[in-house]
DNA sequence: CCACTGTCTGTGACTTTGTCACCAACGCCT
DNA sequence: AGGCGTTGGTGACAAAGTCACAGACAGTGG
């Protein structure tokens, strides 16, 4: 465990790439951003919601999803505590209309930098740009991934790398099938299947809304990792 | 039809979002840029060719595709002219493992420009900083727009789009069903298949690596737009 | 304690898409 | 003409998504 609420004062020692940081900067960084919070479920930013500012994640995590016409949903990507929400920042910088949503998945704490300062960072200072970069190439290799998952991964791989992914250290999920769905970009039904033949090996044991992994190897060595 | 060599020494007018430059940003691109060809079929980066250049595309079509593990392909994107090649340069400034390749569709010819050049502009110019987070937003949306169509999109439609899309003005396609399963993230036979369902609707006529559309009304009917 | 309500899970029947294993037709080369 | 690689066609089957509905559970308010 992690303090909860570290020492806000100096939160640029948690963000790896702003460390190098020179004094300047780091002084800019801090005086012009101002501390946010939003609850469990709050809309950092959406459709109509445009961020105005860039934020960096100090305590909990952001999903960012898409809705599709149709009505369904598949999570882009999570950004967690250490981490920075610049694809939304540059996105917005040009284009309005933004079909993805961010979404407080806990409680959050993030600093939040105006456009403007975040555009002269940019340009003044070349370990920031080089942080926004990076952040970038992250952001956008997992996209990649994403795209390759969904178009050529079977469901049941993916579904056990997911359940690695959310349980994390610990072996016990709060979590519905609905909302597995939504992760993977499937239909709910799907999940529930899937999920009974993990539970028919052995593998899971599900309650209404949660889920116990009971070997988590087995589920290691379907999801190829 | 445009000039297929229009004049090299100003290519920057063809760039929309560079049009606005000051003098002297506009002199430092056209200086230090270098004007490249590459034949239909080149291999422009991918993995293990990393490209040491931020590339602006005069001439010609690349397409960014990416391969699975299972050998799989699918179309990310395509640079077509008068549009930059500004993810790669940012995704290869942090990440070296990179899933993507581009590949030359047509033969090409684009402006070349040194890495390091292009952090100077983006720290001195802010146009050229709006021009690369523009670009920047363009294709990220585009991507988020490649995540929807495969999860939700039934494939119909989308080889619909795709035909249209690809025949732009005209009515006849060269192009294999091959070819078009790899654009769409999808297996040949689909392809095949689908399309026997379409020219038994009149819709199209098909021959050995050529498509010819009848009733483009109704592909854009069915294709939803 | 019971009835009511909304959420969550389970299931069967069916459609769509992807996979596998072939084969046939075509164009090209020698 | 014969051989060969590419392209397209097909049937049988597996995986995934859709639809419609039913039962199970947890809370809530009487």
């Amino acid at each position: 465990m992690r303090q909860p609420t570290a020492d806000t004062a100096n939160w640029i020692s948690r963000f790896q790439g702003l460390m190098q940081l020179d004094q300047d900067t780091r002084e800019q960084l801090l005086r012009k951003s101002q501390i946010i919070s939003a609850p469990k479920g709050a809309v950092i930013f959406g459709p109509g919601k445009s961020p105005e500012n860039m934020l960096f994640l100090l305590d909990g995590t952001v999903r960012v999803q898409q809705v599709s016409e149709t009505g369904r949903e598949i999570l882009l990507y999570r950004i967690t505590a250490g981490e920075s929400c610049v694809l939304t920042t540059a996105c917005l910088l040009a284009y309005e209309d933004y079909a993805a949503e961010g979404i407080a998945e806990t409680a959050v704490r993030a600093a939040a930098l105006p456009r403007a300062i975040f555009d002269e960072l940019v340009a003044s200072s070349p370990t920031f740009r080089n942080f926004v970069f990076t952040a970038f190439s992250k952001r956008i290799t997992d996209l990649f991934h994403v795209i390759d998952e969904v178009a050529f991964q079977r469901i049941d791989v993916r579904l056990a790398q997911g359940l690695l992914d959310l349980a994390g250290q610990g072996d016990h999920l709060a979590i519905t099938h609905q909302q597995l769905a939504v992760d993977l970009g499937t239909a709910r039904e799907v999940i529930t299947r899937q999920m009974q033949e993990f539970q028919r090996r052995g593998w899971v044991r599900l309650a209404r809304g949660t889920v116990d992994i009971l070997d988590r190897d087995a589920l290691r060595h379907l999801s190829g990792r």
